[in-house]
DNA sequence: ATTAGTGCAAAGTATTTGCAACAGT
DNA sequence: ACTGTTGCAAATACTTTGCACTAAT
């Protein structure tokens, strides 16, 4: 899914190089696919590895891969961005549901959202290029919980 | 649409008060029903009738009518949060449209997501309370400015 | 050589908190 | 009196930026 010959292509075609502490940030993203990291969450991962890089370069990295279209930055409302990677080849979106109890994030695959901005694109004459969906509720642990007596 | 009476009527049931900067801070929305407020933009806004109030006050209270569901709290990716009018009781939600362009955020109606959330409750056992749907694209000003050469 | 990229520390921005004073019941 | 509320200042949390140094072409 991930290519990473496919990717140094994309770096170089706008003079951006692939350095070690970005193929290390990109692995974290692919070692950890189901996650929604945050910039701490890769910085803590990524030192393991490589102990003397710089959290700005964390952040500096992250913007790059979004800008690239590598990751999609992500916000579930916690105050610290979240990023995962950006799988605009597939067709199939996929939604958060964000647990008010527990905080979890669950994914879940649909696209029934192409209608919906087929229907808004004609009406509003707005150009649509993406969207992000988050829905609030609780998960099914917590319901069974708060069953409990 | 807003009833104080009803308001304050919510507020003590939880043994809240519906003081003077709260009133202020809820006039502000009212005043402003089409707008997304920040906290700096109440904070503005508010001074101009109580110019003593502080910012602190403006945080609290946004907080509070949130968790009383007065107020909805949103999130445009622009680094701070921003709060409209929670509508409840109306059936239609409306979505956000933001321009990746000029930055503006226009409102669509619709309750197809009505069906999406019934969807997801059958296949994933998740209890849906809330969602938040936000599309961005280009607005049809900022398409026709990018057509001229 | 030139230009992009890095690490560090400092700065910036949004938000939260501790606390003494205040207000309403 | 009691308890919630306020304003201020300080603290916190996340992110960005300035800068000298390094790495790659």
């Amino acid at each position: 899914m991930i290519d990473m010959a496919e990717l140094r292509q994309r770096f170089s075609e706008r003079q951006y190089k692939l350095t070690p502490q970005r193929q290390i940030i990109l692995q974290a993203f692919i070692d950890h696919q189901d996650k929604h990291l945050s910039a701490e969450d890769v910085y803590t991962i990524v030192r393991k590895q490589s102990p003397e890089i710089g959290l700005a370069t964390v952040y500096r990295t992250l913007e790059l891969l979004s800008d690239l279209e590598i990751l999609q930055k992500l916000d579930f409302g916690d105050g610290r961005s979240r990023y995962e990677i950006n799988e605009t080849n597939t067709p199939h979106h996929h939604h958060h549901l964000i647990c008010l109890s527990c905080g979890k994030v669950k994914e879940f695959e649909d696209d029934l959202l192409e209608t919906l901005e087929a229907v808004i694109a004609r009406k509003s004459r707005f150009k649509i290029v993406d969207h992000q969906v988050k829905f609030y509720g609780y998960c099914r642990e917590c319901q069974e919980e708060s069953d409990d007596p």
